[in-house]
Order: C-alpha cells, then structure tokens, then sequence
DNA sequence: CGTGGATTGAGACAACCGTCACGCTCGCCA
DNA sequence: TGGCGAGCGTGACGGTTGTCTCAATCCACG
C-alpha cells in the first residue's frame, strides 16, 4: 500500500485535505523491522511519530531486574507516541516490534507542522490519548486488585470476546503468545502464568484444546472468575 | 475569590478573553464540600467540570474488597475529569474530597460550548492529560515492579522535591496524611505502610522527627532505596 | 526421521504482603 | 482530669508470587 492511502485509513489524518495529506505523505518514510526491533527506549528524546502499517508494536517499562510491564500494543492503523510529541517530553515507555512490522515514520518537525496548521487535529489526538488514559487506568486497577489469576481471566475473556470464535460448546481462540509475552502482558512471571492457567482450568472455566488453542465454555463466568453474584464490568 | 479572577488563573482558561470568562464565570457553581464528600463514583455518567478552589479532592479506584487505589490527586487551580468530557464516556474513575474543599462546577454543555468555540482550549486540555497519562505510567510501573518499601520512597522522595524545606542536616518534609491515606496512594494496607516506614528509617534513609514530620538526609539516595550504582530517574 | 532449541509444566523455597488481633499513644472534649 | 476514639506499631499467620531448577514436550529445520 502506498504512504498516501495508508495515511487516509488512520483517524488521526482522515480529516485532512487532499494537499495536506500528500505534503504529509511525501516526508514520510517507510520501513520494514524484523520482529523484536527497538524503536524506542524509555527516557529518549521523542524522535517522531510511528505509524503500524502491518505488524504489532509493544509498549512497555522494564523493570531493574529485567522484567516487563506491558503498557499496551498496538496494531495497523493506529499510531505510536503521540504523547511525547505533544508536550516534547521523552518517550514514558519503550516500543519494540512483536513480529515482522511495516511502519511508517513521520519526522518530529512534520509533525508538529501539521498540528499547528490543523486544529481538527487536535481533536482526534485527545481522543486517542483519551483512550490510552483510560485503558491504563484499567491495567493499574488490575494490577493494584487483582491476583494473576483474574488478571488472566479477565485478559482471556477480553480476547476472547474480540479473537474467538462461537461454538456450540463456547468461545474458541487462538492465543498466538506464548507465555512468556502472556507474562509481561500481566506483568508477573512465566511460571505463576502456567500455575494460573491450571487453576482456571480445575474451575471448569477453561478447557485445553491443543498448544495455543482453548474453549472458554462461558465469557462471561470467565471474566468474574466464577464468582456468583458479582457484576460483570462493562468499561 | 470570586469565580471571575479564579478562572483566570487556571491554565485551561487562561488564554480565554475576557468575556468568554466572564460569560463563564456566570454559569459555574462553587461549593463548599465537607471532607470525604464524594463528588462521582466510577461509571457515573459525566455531569461537568470540577475545579479546586481550595482543598484536595483524591481520584481513586475501589476494589472489591473495599481497598483504595489512588490514581492522581488534586490541589488549587487544577480541574477534574476533563476526560470523560472530552470523550463522553463515563467518569473512569471516583472522587472524594480529602479536607474541606471549594469547588466550581462547569456543568457539561457550558464547557462543550467553551471547547469548540476555543480551539485554544484543545492546546490546554491536551497537555493537561498528558501529565495524567505519564503519571499513571509511573503509578502503573511502580505497581507492577517495586515493592511497598520502594514505592514509599519513590513517594516521599517526590514529596520532599515538592514540598520539603531544605536544611543543613537534609529536606525536611511535613507530611500530613494518617498512614491510612498513604496506604491508599501507595496501593497497599495501612499496616506494609509502617512496616516500610520502619525499614527505611533502619537504612538511615529517613529520621522521624514528630508525629508527621521527617528529615530526609539525602533526597536521592532514598529514591534509589541507597542501592548504589542505580541511576535516578528524571521524568 | 532425527536433532536442537524454544516452550512448557512442575516442585521447592523464600520473600513479600494482606489480614487479623492486640495494645499503646496522642489529642480532644466533657 | 478522666475517658474516648482515631491513629499507630507490632507480632503472627497464611496465601500469593517470583525465582531457581529440572525434565518433558513441541516444533522447525535439516
């Protein structure tokens, strides 16, 4: 696909004129990156803005001994560190490339251009940094409530309602992660993923169907980890 | 204060002329709030704007199980859930105030009416939310990777950058929150909070001097919990 | 079909933390 | 001055979880 009609796709430049969107396309530089190919590290000057063509990017913190916390991912079509270009601070967080990605790459300066002249703009940012704000009000309820297990519970029933399948017998996904990246997602360790997953398991709430593929018999049982009498949350 | 010269001083407002703040003013409501009032809780839809004149008001979470976790917290001059205005959701979050308060209040269609006649505003507003989201990285990754000893540090360490008063013998800090509310901050029980407290005041990292104040002799080096050899972060 | 690396499951262990229980101190007010 | 309640410190206990270790399994690739 070429620059100019990927740029029409994404919310943030649809409202663009014909012109504008060409100049933007124009100063715009695309790339293929291997999976596992750091675009950014926590701490570093803003350099520009990403934008996933194909592939998925995840944004994380480490921690000092090495472990990851997951802040969220992102797919084609949606951008990358707009933040930091709004208010000129440094990246919060690092992003590297879960599998092979095309990404387009808008320099800081353009950037910054095409904010001061479009206003409309604006509007479509707050929205996306709205959506970023309350999704990690999410993730630091989860991780400030929840053990691993609902953390899982809730991630699986999530997935499931977006990824899965509908089978006379349940929900049927395909987790393409292996538990290692199930981990940072959670932001606990590789093994208490295995031991909640068992446990979800013994609960009735999962059954195992091969390597990365499971039945969720009830979504919603899932989500309140078979707690009766508890109300589903809709966010 | 009256309303007029108030919201002069609110960044959100200030680049407002003269009527537009004048006409404004005429459409707020200030209150006096007795402490622990609560003014949303989480899923509420959004009814408007709230402004600190005075007092704090606490952003919080509840877990089931009745635990607090507070997200941000504000003083004078700072409003309150300009997110789900902005994007019409629901209030993310719950709030109360923690001491006696006044508070202005912008009922939703007044500020909607501000935000489209003043594209400034968006410029504000976006910057404001900014803070919040690298915040609640911050919030996020502490919870996810430190322990209770570590996030008090990192609490006090900022506290004492903000408010303390510094001295021949170190910064020292008047920290007037009961061990409750910093439980509540730190996303832990009243109890860890003084156990925390103990250890660190061993590590020689802080020295009680009275019932809420305190004396940090090297700012830095609590908040890297004395581990030499670990950069500090500027964020 | 075989092999080696990646992935996973499982057990042991210690550290951390939430909770419960209890007693103390301090400040306020009658 | 006496009492009362909020705030606080501390010990005990158990559950959760991170880490370490080892073996089993899977899968891509020759």
């Amino acid at each position: 696909m070429d620059t100019h009609s990927l740029l029409q796709q994404i919310p943030l430049f649809a409202a663009l004129s014909e012109d504008a969107r060409t100049r933007l396309a124009s100063r715009c530089v695309t790339r293929t990156h291997a999976p596992g190919h750091v675009l950014f590290t926590t701490g570093e000057p803003c350099r520009g803005l990403y934008i996933v063509e194909s592939g998925r990017v995840r944004i994380f913190r480490t921690s000092p001994t090495g472990r990851e916390q997951v802040l969220h991912s992102e797919g084609p079509g949606r951008a990358i560190a707009e933040l930091p270009l709004l208010d000129g601070g440094a990246y919060p967080a690092s992003a590297v490339t879960e599998v092979e990605s095309r990404l387009v790459f808008l320099p800081r300066a353009e950037f910054q251009a095409l904010y001061r002249d479009n206003p409309d703009v604006a509007e479509t940012v707050i929205r996306e940094l709205g959506k970023r704000l309350r999704h990690l009000v999410h993730v630091t309820e989860t991780l400030a409530f929840r053990d691993v297990a609902a953390r899982l519970a809730s991630y699986l029933a999530s997935y499931a309602e977006q990824h899965g399948t509908i089978t006379p017998e349940g929900t049927e996904i395909v987790l393409d992660r292996t538990r290692e990246e199930l981990s940072q997602e959670l932001g606990t360790a590789r093994e208490s993923v295995s031991r909640a997953l068992k446990q979800l398991t013994e609960k009735g709430l999962i059954e195992p169907l091969a390597r990365k593929r499971m039945r969720i018999p009830d979504v919603a049982r899932l989500r309140t980890l078979g707690r009766p009498g508890e109300r589903p949350r809709y966010e």
